[in-house]
DNA sequence: CATTGTTTGTGCGATGATTGCACGCATTGC
DNA sequence: GCAATGCGTGCAATCATCGCACAAACAATG
């Protein structure tokens, strides 16, 4: 084995992976679980599960843990100190009152799209049913795949083509919808033309139900920092009705941005 | 000393007081920072930060650490695993666009609320300025003291009196602004009120320039979960025009949502 | 109801990760 | 140029942490 590493506190990676194993999908785990979720023994799985119960991070019945309201804290902080998130709500709030439409700013964390500020009219006001709710799971910090999504391709398109090419290295494209583009070859295509266009059309590749047009965030030294998209549902419009309706908005929202990223 | 925990991870506790110890007002911190307000030593405060920024939740320039966009990731999971946030968002999103103003659902936590959903036209909509910002600070995650909001107030009424009556003992209630009552004899008065309006209307007691309207949201067993406010800024609507204008929204709110609680 | 199989909670001794001191280096101020 | 302050980091001691292994609780089965 390497040499002792004094500057890596192993306990504290093994909270954080107990911590991160509570997602989307499993909401509720007993030690076992997490163990296996973040692989560790059982034993020290079920530690690490009671401190952040004792912390107040999770709650707890006695077998199954599940977050607590505590862990808003840390986004409370970060959205209150990241520069991005506090420049980006207001006009994100007031481009979902213009539109009647739903926004969200992203950046890029490994192989998923983190969403950093949004706004929206969840529920499309329709006349047949009670306002259908569109694109389930686009809350603050929701994590979605890069590939699949309009604001994670525009941020791909923007890396130097070396840092994209060992992100594509041996990369599987996980098919989401019957329409996700899966295939490198085509992907490359894609991404190709995102740089060309200088903004992505995706059309339910992510959810079904769900269109998706979005345009680089760059700021005042040409450096791309975030996507902004919007989401429509098929039903309500098409996605050429889209780019010719919402992409204005989503260039001139970019373009007066710019000097505050 | 008491016997060894062993289901108490120290260096966890101590990660997880590092990682708090970057709040609102303290963003950007080096090991000595950290060190004072997390209480450890110097060392073990720079190890715990290198660790979590090894493990991507810290940003770092080398000597100053500041939290990353990660640290959404736990939000992310708390708002699609729970209950409340999930269920109150639209309805939230809803208010907004009926109502032109802001509304929050917190919860409570300790000696702070907590916002757990959020909707909002954040500038108001105004003729002479372009849009003053009104409520600073008030977005998902923040943490405002439990005293000196109205949402605080109708949680601490709905406690059981013993409990209400511990939560008092020796507390101080700061001074937010010159309006914030901090008398605890005045306090109690006004929780006695609460109890017997079911609503709180307070002005300017948390921060200049925004009156806030609560009511408590109950379930159907008519346990109190949560609360939800409105603010306005008193320039566009006196206190007394805000109860009649917007507390029937808010009551009407309690009430559809009470069997979904 | 007895029995077997499975899952879960936890004491214990060994181990090595964690700790804080203390030293050396860098930077600042006088 | 020298003192003073602040910062990074080896190092050896130590004590918190680990995973085993057992016991207890529970479930399923004959």
């Amino acid at each position: 084995m390497a040499i002792a590493k004094p500057d890596f506190i192993e306990s504290m990676a093994k909270g954080m992976a107990v911590l991160e194993s509570f997602d989307t999908e499993r909401q509720r785990l007993n030690a076992t679980l997490a163990a296996e979720r973040a692989g560790l023994t059982r034993a020290a799985a079920r530690r690490h599960l009671l401190t952040l119960s004792h912390l107040g991070y999770l709650e707890t019945d006695g077998s199954y843990f599940w977050l607590s309201s505590k862990v808003l804290r840390f986004s409370g902080s970060y959205l209150a100190s990241a520069r991005l998130p506090r420049v980006l709500q207001p006009t994100l709030n007031r481009l979902a009152v213009q539109t009647q439409a739903s926004f969200s700013a992203v950046v890029l964390d490994a192989d998923e799209v983190v969403i950093v500020a949004r706004s929206g009219n969840d529920r499309q006001p329709s006349s047949n049913d009670a306002g259908r709710v569109i694109a389930y799971g686009l809350h603050m910090g929701a994590r979605l795949p890069a590939h699949a999504t309009s604001t994670g391709r525009v941020l791909l398109a923007a890396q130097p083509k070396t840092v994209f090419n060992a992100w594509m290295k041996g990369r599987t494209l996980a098919r989401m919808t019957p329409l996700t583009v899966t295939d490198p070859k085509v992907f490359r295509g894609l991404i190709a033309q995102v740089r060309q266009d200088d903004f992505c059309l995706s059309s339910e590749e992510h959810e079904l139900g769900v269109h998706a047009l979005a345009v680089p965030l760059r700021n005042a030294q040409g450096a791309t920092v975030a996507a902004l998209n919007v989401v429509t549902a098929p039903s309500r419009m098409s996605a050429q009705a889209m780019q010719r309706e919402l992409l204005p908005y989503l260039m001139a929202t970019a373009h007066e941005l710019r000097p505050l990223l």
